[in-house]
Formats: C-alpha cells, sequence, structure tokens
DNA sequence: GCTAGCATGTAAACGGTTACATGATTAG
DNA sequence: CTAATCATGTAACCGTTTACATGCTAGC
C-alpha cells in the first residue's frame, strides 16, 4: 500500500523519506499522516529490492538527508503494478484512488483506459451493496433505520458520480 | 476493525461465527470476504474480554456451530463505541460505514446526531484534499492530468451528497 | 464420484501503529 | 527559551492475509 506511493512520487523525481511523507499524507487530504514506522521500512524493503538507490545530502536544518532515486528496476516495478493491478485496488476506494494519482505514469492510453474499465466494470457488477440476498435490488427507502439509507443514498451518489466520470474518460482516452 | 460488525450484529441476535462472516461480508457489498484467520480470532479475542458468550449447536451439515451470544459487557462495550468513536471511524469513509450501520443500537437520538456531526464537521473542515500546500482551493479542471481531475471530481460528488444526508438527517434528529 | 456449501480452526508472514530515541534549525 | 519543523531510525505489539488442515452434507 506504501510502496505504490513511494515508487510513484520518485518517478517523477529523487526524493527524500520526509518529503514523501509530506506528499503521501497529501495524497489523503491531509488526513492519513505516514508514520515513520511504516515509512522506512517500506523504503528498506524497496531498496533491498532493488527498486531504489540512494545517497545523503546535507539536511535543511538537522539531519542528513537520504535521497532516494528510483532504479530502471524500480521503475519497471511501478509500471507493471500500474498495468495490473491486483483485484483489491480496483474494489477498494482508497485503493484504486492511489493508482489513478499515478495512472498517467503508464505510457500508452490503451493500457490506462483498460485500468478503468476494470474499475468501471467492477463498479458495474451487480454482486453489490445494492441487491439483497436473493439478488432483489434494494430501494433507496427500504432499509429500516435513517443510517443504512444514509448509506445507501450516499454509496449510490458516489457509484453514479465515479461511472459518468469512468465513461466520460474512456471516451476521452479512445476516440 | 472486525470486532465492531461482531458485538453490531450480536446485538440484535445470536449468531455463529460462519453467519457472521456472511453478515459482514454483505456489508460491503460482497466485496471484502472476512477470512477465518481474522474471524476466528476476533471471536476468541471478544470470548475472552467478557464481550461474548457460547454454546455449542449441531450445524446444519457438517461442524457444530458455536453459537455466539452477546454477555452485558459486551452490549456496553458497543453502545461505548458507538458512542465515542476514534477519529479515523470519522474519518475514514469505509470505517465510518460500519458505524453507520450500527448507529441505530445507540438508544438517545442526541447521542446519534453527535456522532452524525462529528463526520460532517470532519467534511466540512478545509484542511483537505481540496486545498493545496498553501491553502488555496484546487480548482476541478487545475490538476494537470486526467486522472487527478477525476478523483477530485469525485471526490466532490461525494462530499457534496453526504454533507446534504448528514444535515437532513440532523434535522430528523433534533427536530 | 465430485463439487459447492457449511463449519471451524491454527500458524507463518506481512505491514502498519504506537512509542521510544536522537538531534539540529528556525520562528515566536 | 521553547515549540514547531526538519530528519531519520528502531522495537514491541497488533490485526489481517494467506495458506494449511479437517470433515460433513446435498445436489449434480
Amino acid at each position: 500500500m506504501l510502496e505504490l506511493p513511494i515508487l510513484g512520487f520518485l518517478y517523477e523525481q529523487p526524493l527524500h523519506g520526509y518529503e514523501l511523507k509530506e506528499r503521501i499524507k497529501a495524497l489523503s487530504g491531509h488526513v492519513r499522516p505516514v508514520s515513520d514506522g511504516a515509512l522506512y521500512p517500506a523504503i528498506t524493503r524497496l531498496r533491498t529490492a532493488g527498486s531504489l538507490d540512494e545517497h545523503t545530502e546535507p539536511g535543511a536544518g538537522a539531519a542528513q538527508r537520504r535521497v532516494l532515486t528510483l532504479t530502471d528496476s524500480g521503475r519497471t516495478a511501478l509500471l507493471d503494478r500500474l498495468r495490473a493491478p491486483k483485484q483489491n485496488e480496483i474494489s477498494d476506494q482508497t485503493r484504486f484512488n492511489t493508482l489513478l494519482a499515478f495512472l498517467r505514469h503508464l505510457p500508452d492510453p490503451a493500457e490506462q483506459a483498460a485500468v478503468l474499465r476494470r474499475r468501471l466494470d467492477f463498479l458495474q457488477t451487480p454482486a453489490s451493496f445494492f441487491y439483497d440476498e436473493e439478488g432483489r435490488p434494494v430501494r433507496a427507502e427500504e432499509p429500516e433505520d435513517l443510517f443504512r439509507r444514509g448509506m445507501l443514498r450516499v454509496a449510490r451518489a458516489t457509484g453514479t458520480a465515479e461511472r459518468a466520470w469512468l465513461r466520460e474518460a474512456l471516451a476521452e482516452l479512445a476516440p
């Protein structure tokens, strides 16, 4: 989960850990801060895997910076992950957002479109939220309580907006 | 994360593990299945904590069922968690949804409203997604690439729908 | 005879949170 | 002088995923 944004941000330019932390936090609207205990081990993993090179630079006040650069292998790893996301990166709202944030790095518009299409297919499968155990659609007014009606209403609005955007974007990518 | 839906579903009636698994999965629109390796240890934790009693019943085909019943202490634990959610249960979409699914169990409408208000306050704080590092609002057309524009557009639509619902719901709860 | 569904569990590995630890610079 | 920001790290703990393990019943 953390590795994708690390690779994604480093694709554009070398950065050190602290900068990565800022940017990853911004990706969630400054809502989900990245803990050091998650970030630095993730960097170490990627470095061990050969995706990252590092060199130190004097810090702007404070400790030495470990500036991280993406290797060719790291660049390939990023593109592979963007091209072939795992199913939970398609179905999970938050993970899919992370994917979207870096999808522009995929050089081929057809490959970008394929990812969007997977998400659209997922949002269109009726195996979902809006159907009860027997496959009957659940009406917005049906759930017994105020709160479940709210869940349904918000989920519907979100789905509608996202499907509309995905269709437009797909049209733009494959004119 | 798993403990809340377990307590929530058992609040209504005794269930065994397999049934809990089905219901928790349905809560996510059958998208996020619950693994046994998460469910059974979670049940054990809650039983050890005194939130659950269990007795066995013959299964409908196959193994014996361990039917779980909420204790008084478990009932209190659930209500406490609903009354005073942690901040990440307010800010995280998925977690907040889980909260909503069981919020009807809180007996006092004023307490229900307080939870909705926290979510509304969170959605209204401008420390968010839609503002850049200097606090300036980001326009929907501004981001450089198609995909980031999509993220923004969908996030906006979602936020608008949810805020509208929250305001209506709050009006209904405190007439 | 075989597969899908019912039903429960354990163990290893993984990734994340929280807490601990250090230390320099800059703005109030 | 002191708090915030910059900057990096480790260690204990926790919950989840994944894989392994077992076995019965009902329908094809």
